[in-house]
DNA sequence: CGCAGTTTTGACGTGTTTCAACTACTGTGG
DNA sequence: CCACAGTAGTTGAAACACGTCAAAACTGCG
């Protein structure tokens, strides 16, 4: 049966079961029971392979299905009705993208794969609306989009009250972190983006991206090749964070 | 009976039906049918007067009932480890408090009465989590959370992309359009908070929101006398809001 | 009436953007 | 394999927006 599509599918559609998967636990924290675990497998309908700088969702696009990363790094970007543009948030293994569209029921942001990745296809159409047992994987989402909320809220702490050097070293912890919950070093860490993307996160220019890092480098604090980064001093670097310098 | 509480009780508490209260539209949007409705007025167990200058929430509370705004206006004021505080949000008639809280199971914010201002309250334990008939509902919260992350990403826009007098020009907008929904003028306001509170909101200086308001009157946008504003040019407003400046 | 909190205004300092040039990488085709 | 172009990142100097510090005017409240 030959492949209508474009060259994007990598490989032939596995259909994996979440129960078994590694990520369980981050998509699906504290104790979604068995049945429940049992009744998502069928709620994911298929993987689907993304590649570099293609995008999964487009805002304005009808919500059909959300998306749990399973691989690589996305970003999402929202724009307003004049055109300007920022990035809303990094998305990477665990991830849930396209929540913000369920009020409306069409996407407001574009996801765009920062690297090759792959991500779950929830549908979301039937299936979360009126399902019999939809009960537990509801109550799930709640907890993730009010932690989404929480996370929100942080960004816009950032924002208002840190300097671009605060604001910078906040943010690469929050990323290692991250990282670090799905098994990486906490210590080394290549960056998926560009300074541009992070500047635009972050509210500032990426010239003064660029400026923090080497500042940042300067103290002592991290070492920086391109997009390689090691970070020297943790601690200095949280003590970093949390002067509020403005 | 007498009452152990303190006098922050002003009536007897009156038990209102949600499906009588001509906030019915706010509180639950687009469609929710007769019987969810009905359900739903089971779910209020009570109103709760809240005194200005109290807080309904304080971080770090277990969280016990979310509220939903009945009259009155409030802040959400949010707090860092080192200290450093912010004003996540204003709410008002229609609006909920609480559900930054759902993830951990304790509040993550302070919330403020701005005014003398009443609220339902809306046991959030037991019942939302296991309750029978409580899929409509949950749907009802997905979309109210999913709106909101939505805000919140223009909030970050806001603060990531624009100039100061632009940032306050789009407060003014959204808070115009707020007080219309619920049936007040769209060119007369009161301000609730202080030139401080905006200021933490927007990431801005007290002095520096005075500077802006003042420009806005300057421009003829605005008359202001104190917290009284009157919006003299709402199309210019629109279009210092979308020029970005920064 | 007086006092405390809020708002406004001014002068000044500094952090961030802007504009521009230059360097370092990445991938592509000769 | 190297040359090349295109993209990404760095660095510098000057402009300017916003923060800071200080003081005065206004408001509300006891």
């Amino acid at each position: 049966m030959p492949h209508p599509l474009p060259l994007s599918r990598q490989e032939p559609p596995p259909r994996v079961a979440c129960s078994g998967c590694h990520l369980r636990s981050l998509c699906l924290p504290q104790g979604l029971h068995a049945t429940a675990a049992a009744w998502l497998d069928g709620m994911v309908s298929a993987q689907l392979a993304v590649p570099r700088g293609q995008a999964l969702l487009r805002a304005g696009a009808p919500l059909e299905s959300l998306y749990a990363v399973r691989t690589g790094f996305f970003k999402t970007r929202v724009t307003a009705q004049d055109g300007r543009e920022q990035v809303a948030g990094f998305q990477m293994a665990g991830d849930l993208l396209g929540l913000a569209g369920i009020a409306s029921g069409r996407h407001t942001v574009d996801a765009v794969a920062l690297e090759d990745s792959q991500v779950c296809v929830i549908p979301f159409g039937r299936q979360l609306g009126v399902g019999a047992d939809v009960q537990a994987l509801q109550q799930q989402l709640l907890r993730i989009m009010s932690r989404l909320i929480v996370h929100d809220h942080g960004v816009m702490l950032l924002l208002g009250s840190l300097g671009v050097r605060e604001r910078l070293a906040a943010f690469l912890i929050r990323l290692t972190q991250r990282l670090q919950a799905l098994g990486y070093s906490a210590s080394a860490l290549v960056l998926r983006m560009t300074r541009e993307d992070m500047g635009s996160y972050l509210g500032m220019k990426e010239e003064t991206v660029s400026r923090a890092f080497t500042w940042l480098q300067a103290q002592g604090l991290l070492e920086v090749r391109q997009r390689e980064i090691r970070i020297l001093d943790p601690q200095g670097l949280q003590q970093v964070a949390a002067a509020g310098s403005r």
